[in-house]
RNA sequence: GGCGACAUAGCCAAGUGGUAAGGCAUGGGUCUGCAACACCCUGAUCACCAGUUCAAAUCUGGUUGUCGCCUCCA
């Protein structure tokens, strides 16, 4: 497989540390609110790769924190008059609510910041033996002129960037450059005590270390949102590395972002939206087939007409296997036949693009087109006349590809009552009767309830709409 | 100021040297009692200019435009 790596700005061939395994680390939420759609888009874009690592067989060990010590936590605390790890606690679970709603697998490990804060006083001491770091009045700094390789990943020079610094001065500070790793507490802040001052960590050691505990010093994948690249993870190479001595990540994955029709997504704007709102109109799953329709590099554009044609996209797909179930259930022969084994080989062929195109750095949008070339086969040539064994095989192709996608590509209908059931029954002996007066009027009222009937060769069937 | 990305049909979006995948929408048709689903048909001189090449959406240079990072941010 090929990946994009911010650090050397190539498509790489993927090899791991580890035959067969897979070291990943995605930085997670800091968790003070709900998620929005531009917090969702790695979830979704990274959750793909790691289930298509696993499909090809790795075994993935997937870490991803919560930074649940941070000023917009404890602003957030204050302003209810809760204490921050209430804040915290209540934005980890509805995370999670949301992941479990996008179809987000939960990481082999979700370590939280203030759960690892020995392992962060453990590290900031060892960089300031090592000479990486110093104390001033309580506040330790990393000195960022003590790793020579500053900039590698964001391709930054550190002169220019003082140049063009927007940092405020610190008198305290070496250099402007300078970050900070841990700090004193204010008035009422949540602290830990550490041989500097009773502070709390800067916000990027957290990843240093929590990746260093659950994965090793050395780790395949780092991944993130773009904007990530400077400072966080340029940071958190020159803490890691400085630290331990050798490599952190091989690989750096960053997606690119989302905006709200063609506008970056702010608060000030008005044009920010949560993952909960998006629930409430949509189905995740679209939101998640619409994120995964463009390629996890380029911007993406968000508005009601995109979800609006997502929806129908994947509905399209849905119906796909919606039908092929139908079909399973009236087809009679079982026996393959030779002109199956030609269809098979097509979709054959389909799965191999599908494969290629994720190969090709995570291209699911040209993953997603071969799974409605599927679709495109199944409609045309596959009906209940063929045997159940090439409809069984065309159908779980779709939903093996789908669900690599992390797309539910089976439709959960559930069961009807018995009133719904009655006027299905009494619309069709309507229709036996050429009443169609009343048995539209009976699909309209079912409609209305939320039931869509379609009269099909093999009979009346439904869905929900 | 520094660094970087992008510009493909009404819309979304693949495609990085050999005359343009896929989806949505639109219009016409088939199927259906009518619908729905589905199927068939319907659409691109790839921002502009110049260059390299037998051959360019694809490489090079330039122009225009859009956007991002450099500050907490996915």
């Amino acid at each position: 497989m090929k990946i994009y790596n911010t650090l050397t700005k190539k498509k790489e061939e993927f090899i791991p540390l580890e035959e067969g395994k897979v070291r990943m680390y995605v930085c997670g939420p800091t968790v003070y609110n709900y998620i929005h759609i531009g917090n969702a888009r790695p979830m979704i874009v990274f959750d793909s790769l790691r289930r298509y690592l696993e499909y090809k067989g790795y075994e993935v060990n997937f870490v991803s924190n919560f930074t649940d010590v941070d000023d917009k936590i404890i602003k957030k605390a204050i302003e209810e008059g809760v204490s921050a790890n209430e804040i915290s606690e209540r934005y980890i679970k509805e995370f999670r609510t949301d992941a479990e709603g996008l179809n987000v697998l939960p990481a082999t490990y979700n370590p939280k910041a203030t759960e690892e804060i020995d392992g962060m006083v453990d590290m900031i001491s060892t960089l300031i033996e090592k000479g990486h770091a110093y104390e001033k009045n309580g506040t330790v700094y990393f000195r960022t002129r003590s790793f020579e390789e500053y900039g590698k990943l964001s391709k930054k020079n550190i002169d220019e960037l003082e140049a063009g610094s927007r940092i405020a001065v610190s008198e305290e500070k070496e250099d402007p450059m300078d970050f900070v790793l841990w700090k004193p507490k204010k008035e009422g802040e949540p602290y830990w005590t550490s041989p500097w001052s009773d502070g709390r960590p800067g916000w990027h050691i957290e990843c240093s270390v929590m990746s260093k505990k659950y994965l090793g010093e050395q780790i395949d994948i780092h991944a993130g949102g773009e904007d990530l690249v400077f400072p966080h993870h340029e940071n958190e190479i020159a803490q890691s590395e400085a630290c331990n001595g050798k490599q952190f990540a091989k690989y750096w994955m960053h997606n690119a972002f989302l905006n709200i029709d063609n506008k970056k997504m702010s608060k000030s704007q008005d044009n920010f939206f949560t993952v909960r709102e998006i629930s409430e109109k949509y189905s995740l799953q679209v939101l998640r087939f619409f994120m995964l329709s463009a390629h996890y590099r380029s911007p993406i554009n968000f508005n009601a007409d995109l979800m609006e044609a997502s929806k129908n996209g994947l509905d399209r797909i849905l119906t796909a296997t919606y039908n092929l179930e139908h079909l399973l259930e009236a087809a009679a022969s079982n026996e393959i036949t030779q002109a199956e084994t030609q269809i098979i080989a097509e979709i054959d062929e389909l799965n191999e693009k599908f494969d290629a195109a994720m190969e090709d750095d995570l291209n699911t949008a040209d993953a997603i087109s071969a799974i409605f070339e599927i679709v495109k086969v199944a409609n045309s040539k596959v009906s209940s006349d063929n045997s159940k064994e090439l409809i069984r095989n065309v159908l779980d192709r779709i939903l093996k590809l789908s669900d690599i996608l992390g797309i539910k590509a089976e439709k959960e209908e559930g069961l009807l009552d018995e009133e719904i059931e009655q006027l299905i029954q009494d619309r069709q002996n309507a229709r036996k009767n050429k009443d169609f007066a009343k048995s539209d009027e009976i699909r309209n009222l079912l409609l209305e309830k939320g039931i869509i009937l379609e009269d099909t060769r093999e009979g009346v069937r439904w869905k929900r709409a």
